[in-house]
DNA sequence: GCTCAATGTTTACGCTGTCAACATGGTGAA
DNA sequence: TTCACCATGTTGACAGCGTAAACATTGAGC
């Protein structure tokens, strides 16, 4: 009866994983308000309320995604402090900025998903944490040294806002109705080139 | 039976502009999500689909708000340009960044409005026209002419990331965790600063 | 071998947006 | 004046959603 995955683990499939990764998959094409626990159980073959035996609510499981996409953000982030160590300061600022708008115009949907509502309302613990990590990982390009109880700095702070509303022109067909660049890639440059000359 | 709301007009009063109302109320004081049309209809004591006379669906609904509020901030922008015509640039820009993010923090719910999936999706003329309006006013900022044909200056695009990222910082809480500021406008001031010191 | 907790199913509820069929009433043409 | 029409509002229905409660099954540990 079953389709018998291989991994046998409980009843049946280690469900808890595939449900994550079939939402992914979701929010990945069709975007976040495609996602519904109703058809991800389904297309899973599974009774339409499994996964809230794993997941809370939608908000939780959404929460999981976003945690997951934070993650990787920062990985990013952190490859190019890597590769640019020995750089001067700006150079390296530059190609952060650079790394996550080419990361955002490769993978539009998932950068929108931070703002989405079900995340900036709830305080998920782990997500503020990962926020703070990619906060920390900031500071490092700018030669700071991880202070938990620093604020955060006014340059670091001037880099968010220039990753996150770039991010925001770039992924906003509206917005980017009012620049002419019909590719990406040319939109970046200009940001870059302006934000860090 | 009636309420008689004076305004004679129709049949009943004139509900397309009672639903606009009503709904921004609503998006102002509980979010966008909370916006249901069958809800506005009930608290306008109509019947649940008396609104879809006058809005083709919710999508059409919302845009129609997002209009309002778009031509309201580019308002405020333009009334930052006529206070500060005989400064210098920087100081334009300065003064503008200032206002727009102050309107962000006073009026957080609307702001993030136009990020809203069914406003990002939708190729509604007038929104489009809304938005290059709202460029053309920062090329004011900048002392530039306007072209209907050029693409839009670098330094507007700077402009735009800035006030889009700042607003993103702003309005989210998780972005604004990283930060240790508890007020808005020491948050703003920050921005500002380091933007266009 | 039995019990229990973990996991999955079924059923049900209220909410949503949207469609189709119908009712009403003001307006303009005859 | 009358009548037909169109704009507007109502009613009823449908499918989809999230979520909760009651029930079923199965694997693991005593």
């Amino acid at each position: 009866m079953r389709k018998a995955p291989e991994r046998k683990n409980y009843h049946h499939g280690d469900l808890r994983a595939q449900i994550l990764l079939k939402s992914a998959e979701i929010i990945a094409t069709e975007g976040i308000d495609a996602l519904s626990i109703r058809q991800v159980a389904k297309s899973l073959g599974v009774s339409h309320n499994a996964p809230s035996r794993h997941f809370e609510n939608r908000a939780a499981l959404i929460q999981e995604l976003v945690l997951d996409i934070l993650g990787r953000q920062r990985q990013l982030l952190m490859g190019v402090l890597e590769l640019n160590q020995s750089q001067p300061e700006r150079t390296r600022l530059r190609e952060a900025l650079r790394a996550y708008l080419g990361w955002c115009d490769a993978h539009p949907i998932e950068a929108q998903v931070m703002h989405h509502p079900d995340v900036r309302k709830m305080a998920d613990v782990r997500i503020q944490e990962a926020m703070r990590d990619w906060a920390h990982t900031v500071e490092s390009l700018l030669g700071h040294g991880r202070d938990e109880k620093a604020a955060i700095s006014s340059p670091a702070l001037h880099f968010f806002s220039l990753t996150l509303g770039g991010g925001a022109i770039l992924l906003n067909p509206l917005l980017r109705g009012v620049s002419a660049e019909a590719d990406g890639s040319q939109l970046i440059d200009r940001l870059v080139n302006e934000a860090y000359p």
